[in-house]
RNA sequence: UGGGGUAUGGUGUAACGGUAGCACGACUGACUCUGACUCAGUUAGUCUAGGUUCAAAUCCUAGUACCCCAACCA
């Protein structure tokens, strides 16, 4: 049919032109389907929730995978048993799934752990022992520190030049629980000169006893992130090994692992060593920044123990759990990824870009609805008392294949504060004294008086309506044109019918564009009104809501029924409100 | 101070010695039974100073600004 329709370009990254490149060399070889290889993964430590800077990680390296034909691999970088635990595994493997199940072509190699492959590593680090690479150090944290030079100044360690046979002595009753922690680490002999200090002999493995939540008490010796990174990406033959910008300078330390692993190997296995091990290529991009936001996960755990915020899935935070509650779609989060492009610059984006881009979702799936925030009481003058119509109501204008619905129409309706103004400025389309409007799907009214307490405010307004105009259309002239133009469309409840709901309201949990900037402290911008909890009035047929369910109420924004919603009694999570450039334009006119 | 990185409209991102393009935003206007959506138009940029070249965002030199690195964290 559109076969000779050309795939639209795809945009075009510096990662993406080195796989390229990399595919026309056949660098990685083929994979089982005959097709250059390509293989990514995703390595989180479990010791917090994932955040939408994660998700840029992820649809990174799956949305590479799936458009290179290649495989995406979820794996637990859990080497550290002090700050990792099984409750951030399993949320993370739950936000992994969510974001990338149904991405359409993407194949999943499925979930890996660091620590299963702690055997292979201890067996490498012998090797490395046996070879002159790496040597026990029994210097402690503090004696290491205080040796570790600085510019200019060589590090030192008294134990660099230890016969093997003594490092693997003593590396054997480390793993045996012989030492207590910190006593001893075991460390790669590189230069203590480097200028990069990460290559001044950096541990590769230190004694903590800890219980691991996948390993238990198995080991009490854990490989240090560089030591053990590299080789989890060699046994797991990736190809491509996306990290942040920060860990540029542990490349060359990335390799030189993988190098001295594979000295004295040979590509038969011939020789004393074996076979050589795949070397995977490290490639850095710039980590997500967002404005008003915090993304550190040691600052997201701050405030879920200050209770600033009720947990890792507060519809504020901008954990993935958080961006669901609130009525994220998978599909807008990778929408926004793929829009923002990857790169090596740093740089900030715009939150509401985030937010156009759950908007361009929900707008073409959100089956539409109307709800009143603040509800102002509307009563029709000439309603025949105590009947009630059924009117059609339009589903999704975006999406026609979703049909129409009959909702309730009565003499005693609500609508919203905001479109009744009792002196409206100049294009004030709403409701006004005298002034006609479209009740959405319904009726022309024109109001005809305005009730008030006391105290003068108001509490109602009284209006009639045009019989004529049912459905929401004007009556036409004889030539078939519509009668007469009514440029305010406002929505409405009946009053009998309106069901009572919970909506809650969010802000943007930070009041700085960069929280912290100026004085250094994230929560001196943190926003204390970032919640407002109102009590407003949904369609009937959202009584029943369930947790998930999103719906546009017409003219305010999308709303996801929360988890705490029962039967009868929803709770609505406002994921975003619609654009409204007459709002805007009231604030810019002061 | 040593090493490693990065500089393109307001924001983000293309360009790979040959017309600085795209997206978002902003501003106009059109359309509209959501002041939404959609559509059209306008706006505005190569960090600085030199140099090479017929031609420089791109190459060279010297600066400037910002980020990362001296955890037995990742």
């Amino acid at each position: 049919m559109t076969d000779n329709t050309p795939a639209a370009p795809r945009p075009t990254n510096f990662l993406r032109q080195i796989i390229e490149a990399d595919n026309a060399a056949l660098k990685w070889g083929v994979g089982p389907d005959n097709r250059p290889r390509v293989h990514t993964r995703f390595p989180p430590e479990p010791n917090g929730y994932l955040h939408i800077g994660h998700a840029k990680s992820i649809c990174l390296n799956s949305g590479l995978a799936r458009d290179f034909a290649g495989a995406f691999n979820l794996r637990f970088d859990d080497t550290n048993p002090a700050k990792e635990e099984q409750e951030y595994v399993d949320a993370i493997i739950d936000d992994v799934r969510w974001l990338t199940n149904d991405y359409e072509g993407l194949r999943f190699g499925g979930v890996f752990y660091a620590s299963n492959y702690f055997g292979q590593m201890y067996d490498w680090a012998v090797e490395l022992i046996r070879k002159g690479r790496a040597y026990v150090c029994d210097l402690s944290p503090d004696q290491v520190s205080s040796m570790r030079g600085s510019v200019g100044v060589p590090a030192q360690s008294p134990f660099r030049d230890r016969p093997a046979e003594e490092s693997l002595r003593l590396l054997e009753e480390m793993r045996a629980g012989k030492h207590p922690g910190g006593s001893h680490s075991l460390r790669a002999r590189i230069d203590l000169a480097s200028p990069n200090f990460v290559m001044r002999d950096p541990v590769m493995y230190r004694i903590v006893h800890e219980h691991h939540h996948n390993t238990g008490n198995a080991w009490c010796i854990y490989p240090m992130y560089d030591w053990a990174h590299c080789l989890e990406d060699s046994l797991e033959g990736i190809t491509h090994s996306i990290c942040t910008l920060e860990f540029r300078n542990n490349r060359p330390l990335y390799d030189w692992f993988i190098d001295a692993i594979n000295e004295g190997r040979t590509e038969d296995g011939s020789g004393p060593w074996g076979k050589r091990i795949h070397h995977p290529q490290q490639i850095e991009f710039a980590r997500l920044n967002l404005t008003y936001t915090v993304m550190s996960k040691r600052f997201l755990l701050q405030l879920v123990k200050d209770a600033r915020v009720s947990g890792w899935d507060d519809p504020r935070m901008p954990t993935i759990r958080g961006l669901r509650r609130r009525g994220y779609t998978a599909h807008a989060i990778r929408a926004f990824c793929e829009d923002i492009g990857v790169t090596t610059q740093e740089s900030v984006i715009d939150v509401t870009r985030l937010e156009n881009a759950v908007r361009d979702h929900l707008n073409t799936t959100a089956p539409r609805t109307m709800a009143v925030l603040r509800p102002l009481k509307v009563t029709i003058e000439n309603w025949p008392a105590g009947h009630t119509e059924l009117l059609d109501f339009v589903i999704n204008p975006e999406d026609p294949a979703a049909g129409t619905r009959k909702i309730p129409f009565t003499g005693t309706l609500y609508i919203e504060r905001d479109d009744f103004m009792e002196a409206p400025p100049k294009k004030f389309f709403r409701l006004a004294p005298g002034q006609e409007v479209r009740l959405r799907w319904a009726y022309f009214i024109t109001c005809t008086g305005v009730e008030k307490d006391a105290s003068g405010n108001i509490t109602g307004v009284r209006a009639t309506y045009d019989p004529a105009t049912r459905g929401g259309d004007a009556p036409l002239n004889p030539d078939g044109t519509p009668g007469r133009k009514v440029k305010g469309t406002i929505h409405w409840l009946s009053a009998d019918h309106a069901v009572q709901a919970e909506v809650r309201l969010f802000d943007r949990l930070f009041l700085a564009e960069e929280p912290g900037k100026r004085t250094g402290n994230q929560l001196d911008d943190f926003n204390p009104d970032s919640l407002e909890v109102i009590r407003a009035l949904v369609d009937p047929a959202l009584a029943h809501a369930t947790p998930g369910d999103t719906y546009q109420f017409e003219r305010l924004g999308y709303f996801c029924a929360d988890k705490d919603s029962a039967p009868g009694k929803p709770v609505f999570n406002r994921t975003v409100t619609l654009k409204d450039t007459w709002a805007k334009a009231q604030h810019a006119g002061g």
